[in-house]
DNA sequence: GCTGTTGTGTGATCTACATCACTGTCTTTG
DNA sequence: CAAAGACAGTGATGTAGATCACACAACAGC
């Protein structure tokens, strides 16, 4: 895969050709394993990534505790990289690749260049915005309203969704963790939903029925 | 106070000429008083106003419940209406007056328009969007992380800010209502705050010491 | 097969808040 | 001024989830 291609099919809107040179000129391709940090906390933002494919985390951490923001898929980026690299800022948030995954990286330089010169680019940025906007908001509205039973069975069917997959690998440490809770809590809320026939658990497995 | 002269003083910025134009010619002045619904929850935004004077919050609600989002100062726009707007989308949200408040009113048809248009405004947007994430990256991380007493301490700070003085006009139950807690939480907190020499209560008054 | 390590199950206890129920006090209005 | 609201204080009790303290099952490496 080559980085024409990658602008010719993932890309198609990017139409200005003086944007598509300039792109394929200061882009690099990466491919990092699963679990690799992508950005850290507190760290300034040099290169801005562009998923390709795999699976990124987004996660908001304070003191040892961390929780899930969103998800980056591919064909979208971090807002938040882009964020801080057109206003130079630290990173809030942390985020970390769940599988294999391969990114174009853009030098944050460039970022404040091009969203200004290209439309495209531009547009590109907004909708991002836009959709985190929203995915926060939801986070938000989950948080402040409802309880952590829904939250867990919202988090494994988002999950499911996201790996195209029923059965899910993940500890319950791993998910308490994300829904920042506790071990044992999520333990207990699996059995309960177990029992209710909705899931069926095996050793580091989770598997959604229906 | 005018159109062409709030252009002058307050969105300097605005500099295409062109743009100035229209937006004298689309946009409209009004004036609500304090306690007015400017966006309800689930309804379409036709107009998109930018704040000249006065306060406006924001809050999520769900089922009877509703919590603070952020604040809109003047010169602010409302990014949710801006976002609903451009997208064709119902507000997820809902806007009060808290202060006799005066804004300009953009048709919400205009917005993606100049957007595309206009440079100066785009990054008018664009900047509302960054500032927002961060307020709701802010608000998630509080509702995460925080304790109700800290929470509480903080929206104290920040109203008190937002107000430019330290007396806050505000009953318990409202400030359980923009916590998100019950009106019983908030007193017995206001209460130890007050006997650790934090705050002197009065009825519908909370004044901050130092 | 034994042994340490990682993941899970479960009870006991603790804490922050929610909810209910009631009292008292200030403020507004007729 | 009396009555009615609106606002505030406080005790009793309920509940979700956190924290602690284990026991035990599955698996990895030797």
């Amino acid at each position: 895969m080559d980085i024409q291609e990658v602008l010719q099919y993932q890309f198609p809107y990017f139409k200005e050709e003086a944007f598509r040179k300039e792109f394929s000129e200061s882009v690099q391709l990466v491919t990092v394993e699963a679990g690799t940090e992508i950005m850290r906390k507190g760290s300034y933002v040099k290169v801005v990534p562009i998923l390709l494919s795999g699976l990124v985390k987004v996660v908001r951490q304070e003191m040892d505790k961390e929780m899930l923001l969103y998800y980056i898929y591919p064909s979208e980026s971090c807002i938040v990289s882009i964020h801080c690299g057109m206003n130079d800022l630290k990173s809030k948030v942390r985020a970390i690749s769940e599988e294999e995954t391969t990114a174009l990286l853009i030098p944050s330089s460039k970022i404040s260049d091009w969203q200004r010169k290209y439309p495209s680019f531009n547009q590109f940025i907004l909708s991002l915005y836009q959709k985190r906007f929203d995915d926060i908001l939801d986070a938000y509205n989950a948080l402040a309203f409802h309880s952590l039973d829904s939250r867990l069975v919202d988090y494994l069917h988002s999950k499911a969704k996201a790996l195209q997959s029923t059965k899910i690998r993940s500890t319950h440490q791993e998910l308490g963790d994300e829904l920042g809770t506790a071990r044992e809590t999520i333990s207990r809320m699996l059995k309960k939903l177990e029992s209710e026939g909705k899931v069926i658990l095996g050793r580091g497995v989770i598997e959604l029925i229906d």
